[in-house]
DNA sequence: AGATATTTGTTCGTATGTATT
DNA sequence: TAATACATACGAACAAATATC
C-alpha cells in the first residue's frame, strides 16, 4: 500500500447495497472521466466505443448516460462530432437536485431565516469595501423595482421577488462558492414555498418600506467598506423580515383554514 | 381551479431549452406523482403501463425511470409486486449530488470554515438545554476516540474523523433540516477534500488537545442550557480550528511542491 | 422445497432524426 | 444536394430476480 490519497469525491454513496448495471456503468464512466481529469466541454467516447469498453449493450450504456445527464455531469448532442460532453453542473440544477431532498424533509419559514440570519450578515461583512461601481449600480438597479408602493397585487408580488433578488445578487458577488450557493438556495426556497407565495400575494405595509430602508443603508456601509455596520444592518434586516414573515404566516394559515368553510371572501386584514 | 398557487417545487430548471423525450417523460412522471401526493413507498405504474400511457417504447421509459432514480426520487425492485417506488431522497444522496456541483466550483478550507464559523455557533445556541441524556451520552462517546494522543498515523486520522463526527452528530440533533444538512455537508466536504486528507495524515500537536478541551466545555454549556456560552465556545473552537487548518494547508502544500515528480492537479499535459 | 407467474433487466436489429461536410 | 457520423427511438426477444402457491 503506497501512502497515496484515496480517489477524489464524486463517487455515489453506498445508498443501495447492490447497484444495477446502468448505475454501475454510470459510476464507471464517471470515474473514467475523473481519472483523466477531463474538463467541461471534453468529449466522451461514442456510444459504440463505450459499449465495447464496458461490454454492455447500447440500452444499458444509454441508461448510464442518462443517469449522468440527470446529475448534470454531461450533456449530449446529436449529429457528426456529437456525443456526450462533460458539463459543469449549473447552479440551477444543483438547486433543483437539492430541492428534491427538502421536498420530503419539509421546512418552515423559521428554519430558512434561522440560516439567513447568520449567513447573510457574514456575507455582507465579507463584501464590505470589495464591490466595484458596476456591482453597486446593479444592486441599486434592483432596488428601483420597489421604490414606490405597489399599485396592484401582481406588482406587489414582483416587488417581493425583487427584494429577494437583491440578496441573491449580493450572494453572487461573494468569492466563496459555498456562501454563494447556500444563500441563493435559501432564497429560492422562499420563492418556491407555498406559504411564502401566499404571503407575497398580499399587501404587507411594513415589509417594503423596512426592507428598502435597510438595504439603502446597507449599500452605504458596503460602499464605505464599513464591515461592522454592514453586518449589523443585515442582521437587523433579517431579524425584522423574519418577524414580519412569521406573523404573516399565521395570518395566511388562518385565512387558509377559514377558506375551507366559506368560499373566497377577499378578506384583507389591516 | 381557482386563483391557485402554481405547482410545488420539484420541476427541473429550464437548464436545457429543448428536453429529450426521456427527460420529458421523467418530468411528466414526476408531476404525475406530485399531483396525486404520492408518498415514499407508494408504487408507480409498471413499465408496461407507462409505455402505454406515454406512448413510448420500453427503452425510453426505462431511461426516464433511471433519471428519477439518479435523483434519488424512486427505487425499483424486480419480481412480482415489484416496480418503481417513490423514495425519500436520502441525505447521503443529496450530499453526493450537491458535491458534484462543487467538483467544478472548487472551494478552499477557508471557504468551508467561513460558513462553519457562523453556522455551528448558531447550531449549538439552538441546542443548549434541548439535548436529553442519551444524546449527551452519544456525544461523550464519540469524544472518547480522541481522549489520548494517537499512537499511529492511522489512529490520528481516525481521531480527526471522530472529531468531525462530533460536529456531525450535533447537527443531527438540530430540529432544523436545513441546519442539519448544511453543517453535515460542510463536514463531508472536509472529509473528502484532498488537502484535508493530507493534513489529517499528519500529527498535529495542538489540534487534538484544543478540540477536546473546547468540546468538553461545550458539553457542559449545552447540559446547563447556557446558550450564550455554548455559542461563544463554538465560535472560539471554529476560529482556532480554522487557523490550525490553514496553517497546515501551507505546510502540506510546501511539502507537495518539494515532492517534485507528481503531476500537478491531476492534469495530464500531452 | 419447487414450480410458476410477474415484473424488471439486458440485448440485438433496425429505422429515424439531426447536424456537419 | 448528398454523404457521413453520430445520437435517438422502437420492438421483439430473452435473462434474471423474486414473490406466491
Amino acid at each position: 500500500m503506497d501512502p497515496d490519497i484515496p480517489p477524489p469525491v464524486t463517487t455515489l454513496p453506498a445508498d443501495a447495497p447492490r447497484l444495477s448495471r446502468p448505475q454501475r456503468a454510470a459510476a464507471a464512466i464517471k470515474d473514467w472521466v475523473v481519472e483523466r481529469g477531463m474538463r467541461p466541454g471534453d468529449r466522451l467516447p461514442a456510444e459504440a466505443e463505450l459499449m465495447e469498453h464496458f461490454s454492455m449493450a447500447k440500452g444499458t450504456i444509454r441508461e448510464a448516460l442518462r443517469v449522468l445527464e440527470a446529475q448534470g455531469l454531461i450533456r449530449t448532442r446529436t449529429g457528426p462530432g456529437g456525443g456526450a460532453f462533460v458539463n459543469e453542473v449549473s447552479e440551477a440544477r444543483a438547486r433543483a437536485l437539492l430541492g428534491n431532498y427538502f421536498y420530503f424533509n419539509e421546512i418552515s419559514i423559521g428554519d430558512i431565516y434561522e440560516l439567513r440570519r447568520v449567513l447573510e450578515p457574514a456575507l455582507v461583512s465579507q463584501l464590505a469595501g470589495q464591490l466595484d461601481a458596476g456591482q453597486l449600480a446593479q444592486l441599486e438597479n434592483v432596488m428601483m423595482a420597489y421604490e414606490r408602493p405597489a399599485k396592484t397585487i401582481e406588482e406587489a408580488e414582483r416587488q417581493r421577488h425583487a427584494e429577494l433578488d437583491f440578496h441573491a445578487l449580493l450572494a453572487e458577488f461573494s468569492p466563496n462558492p459555498l456562501m454563494r450557493f447556500q444563500v441563493r438556495f435559501l432564497i429560492s426556497l422562499l420563492k418556491d414555498l407555498t406559504v411564502c407565495r401566499r404571503i407575497y400575494r398580499r399587501e404587507i405595509p411594513g415589509l417594503r418600506r423596512s426592507g428598502r430602508d435597510y438595504q439603502s443603508r446597507l449599500l452605504l456601509a458596503l460602499r464605505a467598506g464599513d464591515e461592522k455596520s454592514a453586518r449589523a444592518i443585515m442582521r437587523a434586516h433579517m431579524h425584522t423580515a423574519q418577524a414580519i414573515m412569521e406573523q404573516q404566516e399565521v395570518v395566511v394559515l388562518r385565512q387558509f383554514l377559514s377558506d375551507a368553510e366559506s368560499p373566497p371572501g377577499g378578506r384583507t386584514p389591516e
